[in-house]
RNA sequence: GCCGAAGUGGCGGAAUUGGCAGACGCGCUCGACUCAAAAUCGAGUUGGGUAGCCCCCAGUGCCGGUUCGAGUCCGGCCUUCGGCACCA
């Protein structure tokens, strides 16, 4: 009587036979190589989706495999859970952030369990846990007392949809990238934190991660935007200075007006009491009433006014005037740009809309630039022309002597600008981390002294919909008394952005049990486990979260607090889960439930599809008929290995010398698996091809017990073939091959094994087929010896005159190429 | 506009270093088993010519090049996707 494959009852024993036996811990000896996998954790937002399940499989593989190679293998799981989903639930179910989070933790926790995963849940954390949120305060205090985290009045970015404040990086073509609510601009004294003191290092460490995808390098490099230039001061009539910045210094001498920000500070001073002090008074409003993708798009129509007033060029003595307009930035550089319309198109389209002139400084080889008749800016290198003392050198020479000259002359200074902005982190909502900070009348602005950590978010407070910050209502939270004198106090009821709380948790996950409640994270242990070895996540995090975990590791490591500068050594970034063309989402109404698949087919199913269908980093077609694939293999395996269980039990080991041609035959496939299946998962992360292979040796063995007649198998190969079979395809199904391995007689568990050796010399074959070209043309295929040298080859092909003969047709023999182990072409005449 | 990636059968994909294009899976066709169906097993499945096989020709987005040999390298284009976009 066969048994069927129930995934189901073998899923959940196994699941509970590992939690049992502690079978994921990490291990506390520390004499193997480590190896931290870590895959980006969850928004507790309910249920996983299939994201998730793609997510974690790849990294369930890889802890696995390590696990089996030899590593001592950190693989830890948690919640990314403070956020507003928890706030918006808390308004439409009347049901308390903390409480709605804690259950869908506890839901999604299950259903990992339920994928099979291995994860180490000693080491869970939760963000919005005060056992964790006591160190993100810390950490708030750390950048505090390094003058990293600091407040200071600016137009931020304000999100109506979410009633909060988002940093730059958290606008997505002017969006809020949460909600896609249009973001406006709002006035308003909030904590940043100072990325930009890192800027140059998280640039140039880029270089060392090698082992991330180079477009997530560029996404990061691009985002920092670094420019060298020159910082040279203009100065108007009254001697008030004009500071702009320029990385085409070499073209001062063609600059023919100065354009300042409509907000800059000397606007008003410029125009006060002037004929032009209206009409600025209104471009300016206007300006101001714009939103910042209106503002900043290409699109956008260039429009200025003149201001009346003139501004002195300080290298060529000129007075050029002064206007403003849209297209310049009050937040980059300086404010204020130099307009040189013949060697920058922006300025070339402004001066041609407001017949300014134009002068050709620069100029190319071969052609004439005629200020008349240009139709666009020549922004290419060339020579130096009508320039003073600058005259006919090549403009990258001028670019270093115009900026020796203003450095010499006191007008100006080499500098560098970037398009990174400081980190605002205060967020006006409930469910973060306080922010660890009070302010006293007598005091000031005071940190809340470690001891005193955490700051507790009050349970009792009332969520409307739309309003302020429940905790700035809340008065017993508000309320406070200074730690410094003792006198009354304010609590800050800002909270801190969530993206704080997600830039350090890899660092607690290297820290276990007591040590956890007297540190965010011990020395040891960060030394040991850091850097994390493997990080797998979404795209989607290219900047924000991975560039955030970047500047607070370089920021701990100032302090002494860690031992690397960067936190990942490597990168995966997988696609998106995709069907019908488009990712899974409510509102397609394409989405297909881990649940239902899971409670279907099993999660070594779900596992194995997700994992087969598409290379790791690719998008990934969802197809219910390939999921139908899976689960057929799956079921060809379990009767191909119950179906011989009697039989193979207790076999010995193969003796290699008295192997038929057709055992040998699959002995090599079952080495060659072997090696494919290791190499394609450890060093290529190509897990669809390396299940193929598996497919294959499946196939092949049920091709040889087609063909040899029961009393003539070899019991002790079929043993070694299906318990190396078993092994390979443990790290992606780990259920059904955890059982067969029982019901194959083993009473240790299949995880607990070492990753199968092969043999060098099983895996080579005795006998290739090369190809016969003429030309580059196959004429027919030959089983040679294999492993014959390019001369033998040679020898081999045309040593035979018959052959030789009907190969050369009577043409000219030209030339022999012979690739051992591949080909031999003859090249005729 | 700039930067980056990709383009291979009906579909997902494979070909790892320039050396047999289409592994593996899905789908489809035919067959076996069955009263029948499902499941399972077997055979076939790039296009065209020939239509029994063999065989011949073409073929990896398009055009050209390098090479004995190109899906892979080089030049130019097309398309799709992703990122950035008045950044001075």
């Amino acid at each position: 009587m066969e048994e069927r494959y129930n995934h189901q009852t073998i899923e959940s024993k196994w699941q509970a036979e590992w939690a049992k036996e502690g079978l994921c811990r990490t291990p506390a000896d520390q004499d193997r190589p480590k190896y931290y996998c870590l895959e980006m954790f969850p928004y507790p937002s309910g249920k996983l989706h299939m994201g998730h399940v793609r997510n974690y499989s790849i990294g369930d593989v890889v802890a696995r495999f390590k696990r089996m190679t030899g590593h001592n293998v950190l693989h830890p799981m948690g919640y990314d859970a403070f956020g507003l989903p928890a706030e918006n639930a808390a308004i439409s179910h009347r049901v308390h952030p903390g409480e709605w989070t804690e259950s869908n933790m506890a839901y999604m926790k299950q259903q990992l369990i339920e994928l099979g995963t291995s994860y180490d849940w000693e080491r869970e954390v939760a963000t919005c846990r005060p056992d964790y949120y006591r160190w993100t305060q810390w950490l708030f205090l750390v950048l505090y007392r390094q003058g990293l985290a600091y407040k200071k009045k600016a137009a931020v970015n304000w999100c109506v949809g979410c009633n909060t404040v988002l940093a730059n990086e958290q606008v997505e073509d002017g969006l809020c990238w949460r909600c896609g609510t249009q973001v406006t601009k709002k006035e308003l004294e909030q904590w940043f934190f100072r990325i930009t003191a890192y800027a140059d290092r998280l640039l140039e460490d880029l270089s060392l991660l090698q082992g991330w995808p180079e477009r997530v390098r560029t996404m990061q490099a691009n985002w920092i935007g670094r420019s060298e230039g020159l910082e040279l001061t203009f100065r108007t009539e009254d001697g008030d200075p004009i500071p702009v910045f320029t990385t085409r210094q070499d073209t001062i001498f063609g600059v023919s007006y100065i354009v300042l920000a409509p907000e800059h500070p000397l606007v008003a001073k410029l125009t006060a009491e002037t004929e032009y002090e209206d009409e600025a008074d209104r471009f300016v409003a206007k300006i101001r009433s714009m939103s910042d993708i209106d503002r900043t798009s290409t699109e956008t129509e260039k429009e200025g006014i003149f201001i009346g007033a003139y501004a002195t060029n300080p290298i060529s003595g000129e007075s050029v005037p002064i206007w403003i307009a849209n297209y310049v930035l009050l937040d980059y550089g300086t404010g204020a740009v130099m307009g040189v319309p013949a060697h920058d198109q922006r300025d070339f389209e402004f001066a041609r809309k407001y017949g300014l002139p134009l002068k050709v400084v620069i100029q190319p080889e071969g052609v004439e630039l005629d200020p008349e008749t240009m139709t666009a800016a020549h922004t290419e290198g060339g020579l130096m022309v009508n320039s003073g003392p600058f005259s006919g050198l090549s403009n990258e020479q001028g670019l270093e002597r115009v900026a020796d000259f203003a450095e010499k002359e006191g007008v100006g200074r080499r500098t560098i600008n970037y398009r990174l902005r400081d980190w605002l982190v205060s967020r006006q909502r409930y469910w973060g981390a306080p922010i660890p900070i009070v302010y006293c009348e007598k005091c000031g602005t005071v940190p809340v002294p470690e001891s005193e950590l955490p700051v507790l978010l009050p349970p009792d407070v009332e969520f409307r919909p739309g309003g302020e910050s429940p905790l700035a209502r809340h008065e017993g939270f508000v309320k406070a008394t200074c730690p410094t004198c003792g006198g009354p106090a304010r609590r800050e009821t800002d909270t801190m952005d969530t993206f704080i709380c997600s830039s350090w948790y890899f660092l607690r996950y290297t820290t276990a049990g007591a040590d956890r409640e007297r540190a965010a994270f011990t020395r040891p242990a960060t030394d040991y486990w850091m850097p994390v070895d493997q990080y797998i996540g979404g795209i989607e995090h290219a900047v924000l979260h991975l560039l955030y975990s970047r500047f607070i590791t370089k920021a701990l490591y100032d302090n002494g607090l860690i031992g690397v500068r960067e936190p990942f050594t490597n990168l995966l970034t997988q696609g998106m889960v995709i069907k019908d063309g488009a990712k899974m989402s409510k509102s397609k109404g394409n989405v297909v439930s881990p649940e239902e698949i899971v409670g279907r087919y099993g999660a070594d199913t779900a596992r194995l599809f997700i994992l087969f269908a598409a290379p790791p980093e690719k998008d990934l077609d969802w197809s219910d008929q390939g999921v139908e694939g899976a689960y057929r293999f799956l079921n060809r395996l379990w009767r191909l290995v119950t179906g011989l269980r009697e039989t193979v039990r207790g076999a010995g080991r193969p003796d290699p010398s008295a192997l038929t041609g057709r055992e040998k035959e699959l002995r090599r496939i079952v080495h060659r698996t072997i090696r494919k299946v290791g190499e394609d998962i450890g060093e290529r992360f190509a897990f669809n091809t390396a299940i193929s292979a598996t497919m294959e040796l499946v196939n092949a063995v049920y091709g040889y017990l087609d063909q040899v007649p029961g009393e003539q198998r070899n019991l002790e190969l079929l043993g070694e073939a299906m318990e190396k079979l078993l092994l390979v395809l443990a790290p992606f199904a780990p259920h059904i091959t955890e059982e067969l391995w029982h019901q194959l007689g083993r009473a240790d568990s299949i995880h607990l094994q070492l990753w199968p050796d092969y043999d060098p010399e099983v895996v080579k074959a005795e006998e290739v087929e090369i190809v016969i070209q003429i030309n580059g043309k196959i004429k027919r295929r030959q089983l040679v010896p294999a492993d014959l040298s390019a001369d033998q080859l040679q020898e081999t092909v045309l040593g035979d005159p018959d052959l030789a003969e009907e190969l050369l047709g009577g043409k000219q023999l030209v030339k022999v190429i012979a690739v051992p182990n591949k080909l031999v072409n003859v090249v005729v005449r």
